[in-house]
DNA sequence: CATGAATGAGTCTTCATTCAT
DNA sequence: CATGAATGAAGACTCATTCAT
């Protein structure tokens, strides 16, 4: 996949291909930490949202986790798609799997705290919605995030019958 | 990109790579031809079960489209998953372009024929979200076709405010 | 080499490859049949203008080979290019060497006839000469044959100090 | 064309063939690359011969640039006779074909200087002549190099009526 | 988070050759 | 001078990985 290309994500680190694999020792793990920082970021997105919206009603915090998702997905759609493309196939090593499992805890502990049944299934499937709704405007070149979120969220209520 | 590997693609053919390259001038048409395929079935499983759902109510028809939706992946999950992924880079021929659009297409007629808001934009996020949430369940391991269809109904519902 | 290409010598001749596998045990044996043909008709070019100025004297004899090697260029100039370059470098069958020795051997007998030093010799020096300078010619698009025969005439002359 | 296959031209070259595609884009620019040390090769040869013989009469440069000729023959005929084959198919970059035209422009500047008659037109005949010929005995196996260089003088001379 | 030219295994693509019809 | 689709070895080209500096 071109986009994973180790001399351009060298370039684009702007780093040498040596540099990097000092540090990794091979594309896969130089993959695996792209996304591990990729988690990391949502995270904290999504943590952010969390705090944000503490003590309000569901419909709240779930307006603000989408909003964080988009936000996530905007800011670097190409690298975005194509890592969470590379994801599936790629041996993630311990530090990804666990940035990635996070993001899940963390959302499976809000829908939790709301009462929200079976929050373990509920968690993958909010998170493949909103990534595949947002992931599919974003590269249709939909610029109205308000717009997106709104969709996105009726879905979202629609899944958890809210 | 192993899974389009021009001689893994053959061999899966049961041809050989002389014969792939006597009807199409390079691995590119030859992955859009893939697609083409992939939705040409995919349409073929949206009309049948629009069809046998003449008549009835949205919900029906919606519950026989995300079952469709679910079946298509089911074939070939491999396959599905690495050329959905192709899709997005891929220079699309008229007639793979053309396929998708049908399937665009049909989806909107349903869409329009219930009077729902906004087709156009509900036919590629109903899409969208549905192909998210299936693609992660089979990748996953899940088996159980009824609850994974039954899960997608709920947010395809909360989607169309249905 | 493309304009030695099997199915195209093959499409050429109006016959499928099958066909000419049927005829030729390869690739290497067509292309010297091909040589074969093409020594040949140089050979009854060259022939017919050696009869045509019998009893004259070396300088007539000499204008009109050099007029039968330009019209023999002229012919099919993409062809006889390829297969003067595939000569070199094809084991070339008995009938394929023998069709290109008679024409040395006409050429020699020409040039004993005329008391012509170290005949062997200066039957493929002039050969040579001539066609690296017509095939120089026709190939940069010089249509004016007299002028070229004028010109490989005055070189011929040189070599046989004549 | 065996002899200009990239792996055999990267072994040769003493490197790997992806260092040779590290420093060109493709097959062609490759062999356009050794055309164009060729004709700097020559050039250098025949400017060292005109340069040698500077003030003689145009027999003594004649000579003196035949040998050249054949000097370049001598040093790897088997290239040489490839390159020299495929120039004429070959996409020459701008490089190449000026390297191409110097050797050219030399010899003409030679023939003006002695006064010769349409002195473009011969300085490709005298080259078309003296490759021809050279070529053609060193491919026979000939190896008296002044015996050679005699015949083709004798021919040049022939041809500019000296 | 050193550098980047060199390496060569792995892919894509072509084309001489075969063989079922 | 039967046909031409199928074959697969060979040749063009890429890119993850290494190593001398």
């Amino acid at each position: 996949m071109a986009a994973l290309n180790t001399n351009l994500i060298a370039e684009k680190a702007g780093v040498s291909v040596g540099t990097l694999y000092q540090y990794f020792p091979n594309k896969e793990t130089i993959a695996a930490e792209l996304v591990r920082r990729l988690r990391a970021e949502m995270r904290a997105d999504i943590l952010q949202a969390v705090a944000a919206t503490q003590g309000s009603n569901i419909h709240d915090t779930a307006l603000a986790m989408v909003r964080a998702s988009i936000k996530h997905h905007t800011r670097a759609p190409g690298l975005v798609r194509v890592l969470e493309a590379a994801e599936a196939e790629l041996p993630l090593d311990e530090e990804a799997r666990h940035a990635k499992a996070q993001v899940h805890k963390d959302l499976v502990a809000v829908l939790v705290a709301h009462d929200i049944d079976r929050p373990e299934i509920a968690s993958v499937d909010l998170a493949a919605m909103a990534e595949g709704m947002v992931h599919a405007a974003i590269q249709r070149g939909e610029e109205d995030i308000d717009d997106i979120t709104a969709r996105v969220f009726r879905a979202v209520c629609g899944y958890l019958n809210i």
